[in-house]
DNA sequence: TATGAATGAGTGTTCATTCAT
DNA sequence: CATGAATGAACACTCATTCAT
């Protein structure tokens, strides 16, 4: 996943050349620390410092690797909307049509959440007001992205009938998406976890994939031409 | 809105005794800065000491009101959770369906995000990792309110036939509840305003009472018998 | 013990006249907490907020009482002193002779210890170089008293011919002196107490009795005429 | 004195490994301002911004070298404890038999207290109730050692035949020590100089060395065989 | 006179960043 | 380059004392 060559063409990288070159074990380490460490804590209240050490950095390297706490960050947010990405890309590349697209991308929601709920945490603070300024550092939005998938398949829904003629799209998109969104959180943050037991109460929560296939049921009925 | 007296049954109250004997303009002078403050900083980065200077009460008093900076801060969010459910409250009490309730719900989500939009922030942040240690001492979760709302209207609409059979109502309280989560964050942060900017484009998110009445209408067809 | 009309003559006293027209419980349950406090904390650890809540007086009459922290404190130095000087009034009266008085001297330093163990945590306290400062401000020293004793004694026993006619009484009257004075200590501070275990071990520390009447024939042994 | 070698091998020591790597000067003027603030205000008035800043060593420093204000004052008074030890163990090694042994400790006591009066002026503090917590975190207890040699002293005397069949040697090893202990302290605190001043008076005051001898002799007469 | 809210300088400690080696 | 000791502004919080009521 952290591999470093994959953003060594990225115009706007966070981190320093001297970082291309250390070992990618190193580089590995690193991340992990980093990632433990601001998922848990916040950006604010984690110890770059801290995190050298227990990724057996010195924080004199860390600075040769980062120009600031903030581009260590930042670095490591931008790696995960890599990868995030790719898995959005292949998604809409396997995807037969915009019903498909979002079952897939439920899925994906949950499985994304589960698999690196660490970095999902990280998202979440990312969205926050006090690191705005942050997030628009970070040239590779995410909803940019996703945006160009659901516009490209409601224009191919549309020209095959499958969805109603009265569709606004882009509000359909809007929706389809903050659904994926807080599908996604509700597996990442305590709180959202806690939320969604809440709704769903421990027997349906513990059967997620039925509930899951209800939502894109539901969505099929809203979206799809009766 | 920041009527001390309102909380002055509370059981579990973040704030001691002596806030409640200070002036009425002193309270909301300081509440005014914390969430200023808060909403623009996030907690960790947020000075205590600041936000006493800027109130125009020494850091002393500070603490004689609060035992902890993280005691005054729940108290802000536990102010403005008082409130959301009072509106909450108010929106059940006049809905006459679960449609009505959904299409209200919206609204408020909206309305409540234009109007306190610092509060809302403030929330946002606590549903962040980090401050899940936080989250969980705020006993009157929102969502125990809501998922109540729901349970009830969805009783209502099975008892007068007014939706679908087969429906799952706790996935589907899930749902509609997540939409207005992010609807009403979409209204907060800046990284959700953007991200809603991209969606919709610059006409519609110019023309917000339009795609919200279409978002309302999908939800119809959703739910509705057809 | 604090009754407050003893010092009413004294002409230092380190309270003010307000003090001596409240009730003597208000009086003594401040004298109660403030001595708990001292002689737990130290006199720069020791708050004297906590203090004026402990025993239900306002900080204002607290203050109105003493000038500061350094005179409440001098005046419950003062008030233990006071009571000292009587405990060794009465025994240089009840004293037979030299002999008589040490061995009394001693039971009282065990017995005071015990009864009175915060008062002479503080007396330790105020021994130490850092408060040193106010240790001047007290007149009337106890080591001012004692000294007299030993020398009204040994002149005494001179003139009866009990003790060697090599004896320097003021060099012995100082070993004499701190003798009893290292006894007391050890049975106020946990430090002399752990010390005084090690000494005498766990058998003989069950039987101070014993060990204290060995001490006083030792004592014997030196100074009598053999 | 302060040679931080000494205590390399020492397994509780209170300061980090970042200490050891300064240079000697730095830590030797560490060292002096330390002592010089502790001794002089006690632990709870000391601020160790203050010995940082008189010590021309950043606060940052300070912390790098010591986890807390407790472990700084904790590594003064082990260093003066391990001093006192070797003192004493040479003192033990070159007496002759418990005489010579208590005539030479009554002479190291005035000469240790002179010499570093600071020093002991701390370990006063150290054996205050309050800071009992603190002396329960040095295991290397100078009474420990103390007591072995009193007791090796006493058990060669014995076989000797110097002594008194009828000793209670525990006791009579506490009671030296005791006035040892006393002895050292009228060198160093302003208290217990002038309390020893009262009872030698100026003449005696000035002639300490007689004095000191005469306590000797009447040692000897109390413990010897007649 | 009594109250206790208010003050604000001061405390122990943290941490992003620098720079000599 | 890498290291990690060093820096010092900043922070959450304390407490002796004042003063309006």
């Amino acid at each position: 996943m952290f591999d470093i060559d994959a953003t060594e063409n990225n115009e706007n990288r966070f981190y320093k050349d001297t970082f291309t070159k250390t070992s990618a074990d190193r580089r590995k380490k690193l991340w992990d620390v980093a990632i433990d460490e601001f998922s848990a804590k916040g950006y604010s209240a984690t110890n770059i410092n801290d995190i050298a050490r227990k990724a057996g950095v010195s924080i004199g390297a860390m600075y040769s690797y980062f120009a600031s706490k903030e581009d260590l960050f930042l670095t490591i947010v931008e790696q995960g909307y890599l990868l995030l990405e790719m898995i959005l890309k292949n998604m809409a590349e396997e995807s037969e049509d915009i019903f498909d697209f979002f079952r897939r991308a439920l899925l994906a929601s949950r499985e994304y959440a589960l698999k690196y709920p660490k970095l999902n945490q990280i998202y979440l603070d990312l969205t926050t007001q006090s690191l705005s300024s942050m997030s628009v550092r970070l040239s590779n939005k995410m909803e940019a992205v996703t945006t160009q998938h659901y516009r490209n398949f409601f224009a191919q829904a549309k020209e095959k009938g499958l969805v109603r003629s009265d569709l606004d799209e882009r509000a359909m998109s809007f929706l389809l998406d903050s659904i994926c969104v807080m599908y996604q959180f509700s597996f990442s943050s305590e709180y959202y976890k806690e939320r969604m037991k809440l709704f769903l109460g421990d027997e349906e929560y513990n059967d997620i994939e039925t509930v899951e296939s209800h939502l894109q049921a539901y969505i099929h009925t809203m979206i799809a031409k009766s």
